[in-house]
RNA sequence: GCCCUGAUAGUGUAGUUGGCCUAUCAUGUGACCCUGUCACGGUCACGACCCGGGUUCGAAUCCCGGUCAGGGCG
């Protein structure tokens, strides 16, 4: 259940209700494929203020397997996460070259890296996810690459329709489910998915096949083509994004929810966000520097270590590092989704976006 | 003092019966990248034949001298 609280443009902050709590959002889902993220896990999510996650029904199926949350009473408990948690469905591994084996009309072929190879339709999906008892189910969609031609579209579009549908008309429970819409960089595809997902009435509604190689001016507009389709009432949710720029770009168009492992991905290999900018700890200067990585920043990393140490962990290569790299870059994603909605609710989002810019690039 | 061995990017190395060396690989440094699975990742750039002479059409490679380092003998 979503409830909008305040709206400042089209910006707008709202109240998403699970079975395993609220989240104010727009917030940002760091990303925990298989329960778990690289070098960092519930403790880490918990630490950060991550009110939700997301983790992959795919992957969880494979590894640990079904039989495992059906036996330890479901995700939650199995990680010690009790915030909500989404599960993806799979639907963008078909962008994957060594998983996906083969679209039918009926679901995809998916490569099972360890052992028997997985047909993921949505009968498998719903009957996964109710097992793992994820807080919100993304119902199965036909994702293509960037730079198909419009008829591959056309038909992925077709297909994503028929599963989602499909998914809608076999879900039950306390669990929500959300819709994705799809339509590659065409502008009626996109309205067309919008309308025809929200039509079929979903707790909440994605826009997927986004952020995968397509100019940022298409992205927005891909945003903006679909957004007037979509209920207001219920959260929007663009899959996969993760650049603070492009995040706050699409708050700025409507929507609610994202997810990404970009500032994971980033801290790893040294990119750290702040609000002053995007550092590189990998720069020498920082070889000798006492300062946190930022000053106002209240995260474990920041609280205890220097760059100096930081950098040093990163320049070996060393996995705590990495953890404690990445925790940073959570934890910046959550005091930066925060701010987002404290100046919608001031009404002041224009300002703190164009400041915000401001600061954002390389230092 | 004599003999032997060695000397190639910042570091560690490949190449040493002369030509395919515009010199290998790793690391380092710098730049860019990373988006609903994400390897401790990717792409590109920078950076060296100890010095001097000789042989040769041609030398990192062969010869002579020097310097330095390691080892052996006094």
């Amino acid at each position: 259940m979503f409830t909008l609280l305040k709206e400042d443009g089209q910006a707008r902050t709202g109240i998403l209700q699970t079975k395993s709590g609220e989240a104010e959002t727009p917030f940002f889902m760091p990303v925990a494929t298989k329960a778990v993220g690289r070098f960092v896990s519930a403790e880490d999510y918990i630490a950060v203020h991550a009110k939700a996650i997301i983790a992959n029904a795919f992957f969880l199926s494979i590894n640990p397997c079904v039989e495992t949350f059906e036996k330890m009473g479901g995700i939650h408990k199995f990680m010690q996460y009790p915030n909500i948690i989404f599960t993806d469905c799979g639907g963008f591994q078909m962008l994957r070259e060594n998983l996906l084996l083969e679209t039918t009309n009926n679901g995809i072929l998916l490569k099972n890296p360890s052992g028997k190879d997985v047909f993921m339709r949505p009968e498998k999906l719903l009957d996964i996810s109710k097992k793992i008892d994820s807080d919100v189910i993304m119902a199965l969609d036909c994702v293509l690459p960037y730079g198909r031609s419009k008829e591959e579209y056309r038909e992925a579009v077709q297909k994503s329709h028929q599963w989602t549908k499909k998914c809608k008309d076999l879900h039950t429970g306390r669990q929500l489910l959300f819709g994705i819409t799809q339509g590659g960089t065409f502008e009626d595809l996109r309205e067309t998915s919008a309308k025809a997902i929200n039509a079929m009435d979903f707790d909440g509604h994605a826009i997927g096949g986004v952020g995968i190689g397509e100019p940022t001016e298409l992205l927005y507009k891909m945003v903006e083509v679909s957004i007037p389709h979509l209920d207001k009432n219920k959260p929007r949710y663009v899959m996969g994004l993760g650049k603070p720029e492009q995040i706050i770009g699409c708050v700025e168009r409507g929507i609610d929810i994202f997810d990404s492992i970009y500032p994971q991905k980033n801290a790893r290999h040294g990119m750290l966000f702040t609000f002053s900018g995007i550092m590189d700890l990998g720069q020498s200067k920082y070889k000798f520097d006492k300062k946190p990585i930022e000053e106002s920043c209240l995260c474990f990393s920041c609280k205890t270590f220097s760059r100096a140490y930081l950098r040093y962990l990163f320049k070996k290569d060393d996995a705590v590092g990495k953890r404690y790299l990445t925790i940073h870059n959570l934890y910046f994603m959550q005091e930066f989704m925060k701010k987002i909605r404290e100046n919608i609710h001031q009404g002041t989002f224009q300002e703190f976006k164009e400041e915000f810019l401001k600061a954002h690039k390389k230092i």
